[in-house]
DNA sequence: TCTGGGGTCCTAGGACCC
DNA sequence: TCTGGGGTCCTAGGACCC
């Protein structure tokens, strides 16, 4: 999809069509653009730039904070569109998906006519333009719609690939970034062609495993990594997680505690949202310096129990704090099972009474709000976070805001 | 410039087992 | 007595994607 959140935000307020639209947060806030509309795009302004500085660029541009739910439900709209075209369809993201198109030429025709249809459904249906790659891999058909934006169709006749890719840069290709770009450059290596005519085991003994990956990509092949299995086969997910970043850093021991309660409650939520159990619980710590570790431990009963997350949350970080500044912390579940495992007699009948108290839990969230039910420690996580931003909220000021 | 939040995949060392 | 080779699990870190 062209400009997924700018393109949603506008058909919420037509009046922000053609202007610089930045997604992400207030201009004075910590935080990056997550999109930007072409208009802002003219003054350099990209996603993943940080927000004070896209305000230095365009003082002038319009900074919205964004509405998650809205993309969520006009992601699944655009699903629906497409599977129209195809049994076989995997959202890759919010606003990125792959269709197996094989087999469906009796129905929709040669790839161009079904490209066609296809976008022309998608602008009709959704009121949202989107561009299209099509060709023989994932790979190219991706890096095809990237150069056909906005608003194209690209289609990379068989057997064009390693053609169509050669005059590209080497960053095109997905997979490499900042890092694997500065090594290829290093190497002589910059454009994809460069990549295609080197020696294999070149590839191999200077990048390992991912060499060899690369070598396939540069001749258009889906080869290793993102790419492997059929399309839309992707099952549950490998890990859920929430952090935090402070307006303000903060030593606050209690604070930060009441913060690890929050996100674990978060993710446990989460959890059984999936009906999957943690076996491996992590926490990140990030120091005003920017600096940041990890910690995790594998406990010995997977879990989706917000006190269990919490307690193993809080103790890795008391071992792992070192007492300065922390600007932001994060709360991981990772190696997911599908149920919790054996459980201990004695563990069974706690298990069981958090069991129902976190299902009723759960109903109030829904029908209230995510605020509306915490454990203690969570409760405190929030108030302390509204006290630290604006003493204004502290107790006893205003009678309403005590309660 | 002053750096979000949600993810996936890969590497590498050490413990431990046979 | 002076040390193999294979495997798996755990932990920490990092590149990258949207």
């Amino acid at each position: 999809m062209d400009a997924f959140f700018v393109s949603v935000e506008e058909l919420f307020d037509p009046s922000l069509k053609g202007k610089p639209v930045v997604v992400g947060g207030r201009a004075n806030e910590r935080g990056v653009v997550s999109a930007a509309s072409y208009a802002a795009r003219k003054f350099g302004i990209h996603s993943a730039m940080p927000l004070r500085t896209a305000y230095k660029l365009c003082p002038q541009a319009i900074f919205v904070e964004g509405h998650r739910e809205r993309y969520s439900e006009y992601s699944h709209r655009v699903f629906e569109v497409l599977q129209k075209f195809s049994p076989k369809v995997e959202m890759a993201s919010i606003d990125e998906a792959y269709l197996d198109m094989s087999g469906t030429e009796r129905l929709h025709g040669p790839p161009l006519s079904a490209a066609n249809r296809l976008h022309e459904l998608m602008k009709r249906s959704t009121d949202l333009n989107c561009s299209i790659g099509a060709s023989t891999s994932r790979l190219v058909s991706k890096i095809a719609s990237d150069q056909a934006k906005p608003n194209g169709i690209l289609w990379i006749v068989p057997g064009q690939e390693a053609e169509f890719l050669a005059p590209l840069d080497v960053r095109k290709i997905p997979g490499v970034g900042k890092v694997t770009e500065q090594h290829l450059h290093s190497c002589g290596i910059r454009k994809v062609g460069d990549l295609a005519a080197l020696d294999e085991d070149f590839l191999e003994e200077r990048f390992g495993k991912w060499g060899l990956a690369l070598a396939g990509k540069s001749k258009g092949l889906d080869a290793g990594g993102w790419f492997d299995g059929e399309v839309g086969d992707r099952e549950d997910p490998k890990s859920i997680s929430h952090e935090h970043t402070f307006s303000i850093d903060t030593k606050d021991r209690a604070a930060l505690d009441a913060m690890f309660v929050r996100l674990s409650e978060m993710v446990a939520r989460r959890l059984r949202d999936h009906h999957l159990y943690a076996r491996t619980l992590q926490i990140k710590l990030r120091y005003s310096d920017f600096s940041t570790f990890t910690r995790s431990r594998t406990l010995d009963r997977a879990t989706q129990i917000d006190s269990e997350l919490a307690d193993a949350a809080r103790g890795l970080f008391h071992k792992a704090w070192t007492g300065a500044a922390i600007r932001l912390v994060g709360v991981y579940a990772q190696q997911l099972e599908t149920g919790e495992g054996q459980t201990s007699l004695l563990d069974e009948g706690r298990t069981e009474k958090w069991r129902h108290a976190l299902e009723a839990v759960d109903k109030m969230r829904g029908k209230y709000g995510d605020g509306s039910v915490s454990l203690a420690a969570g409760m405190k996580a929030a108030f302390r976070a509204r006290v630290h931003e604006n003493p204004e909220n502290l107790p006893g000021k205003d009678p309403k805001k005590r309660d």
